[in-house]
DNA sequence: TTGAATGCAAACGATTTGCACCCAA
DNA sequence: TTGGGTGCAAATCGTTTGCATTCAA
């Protein structure tokens, strides 16, 4: 499905700067990005698109299901392409490398603890902090 | 033990904040404490303590291993007395209301799945993102 | 006495919002 | 054409920091 057509789909016009900011999730190999990221990336890209836009576009998409809004324990959002399986996440707090697993007893006492004590769980995804264990951690912050 | 000694254990002076701040969280029916909630309960009883102040006796009660910073996905940090058993949290994102609770299976799961992919995971709890399912939700935010 | 701790106000970093201008439908 | 979308700058919000003053040891 084409951009413009994955945008409309979502009840949102297609501007140029929800195309840029799609097509640069779909295409960057950084699966999550902060504001900042896309900012940057935009500007370095050549577009002329403004930082608030930017916030904007991806409050828009998070709420159209487009982008999944993470914050893994900074100060700063992190956002993800929403591709509709369920997964947790491991963060190195040191280098920020995220990896993404899934594990189906742990959804299913996580879902139980919820239960026993009176609460409806979220389709959200658990955060786990770590640091790499590989020297020097692979990526920097 | 007494909280002016607690303190010096912590290797920090035991000044009015100080003080004040500790017996807060002894005495507090509310485990999770933002600083805002802190500075609030403080003025309320009396006490002329700056804000600032309380940032930075949280600050050093967590490196000093008194308290633990949790966020919750909301935009402020909120603490909690560490009494040393590690444990998880499942919070409501509508009222706010916190329950603990610890999985062997979880935890262990938790930690193979970090290892196998260059992890070494931190005394860190997860959160768990829920709805009450009570009508309605116990606590105000 | 004296360096550490505080209070206040200014500074900060991430994010949001008001408003005049612009563009996709 | 026109109402939503955008850029910019100012405003917010939680948190931190500089500095002169105060206090625990």
């Amino acid at each position: 499905m084409s951009e413009p057509q994955e945008l409309k789909n979502a009840g949102l016009k297609a501007t140029l700067p929800r195309l840029k900011v799609l097509s640069l999730f779909e295409s960057s190999e950084q699966r999550h990005l902060s504001a900042e990221d896309v900012y940057r990336m935009l500007l370095t890209s050549g577009e002329d698109i403004g930082l608030a836009t930017v916030y904007r576009v991806l409050t828009q998409f998070e709420q159209a299901g487009l982008l999944v809004r993470h914050h893994f324990e900074s100060d700063k959002a992190v956002f993800e392409l929403n591709h509709g399986t369920h997964h947790d996440h491991i963060v190195c707090l040191q280098c920020g490398r995220v990896e993404e697993f899934y594990d189906e007893e742990i959804e299913a006492r996580q879902k139980k603890a919820a239960t026993e004590r009176g609460f409806s769980i979220h389709d959200h995804s658990l955060h786990i902090y770590a640091d790499c264990t590989k020297q020097p951690c692979p990526y920097k912050d």
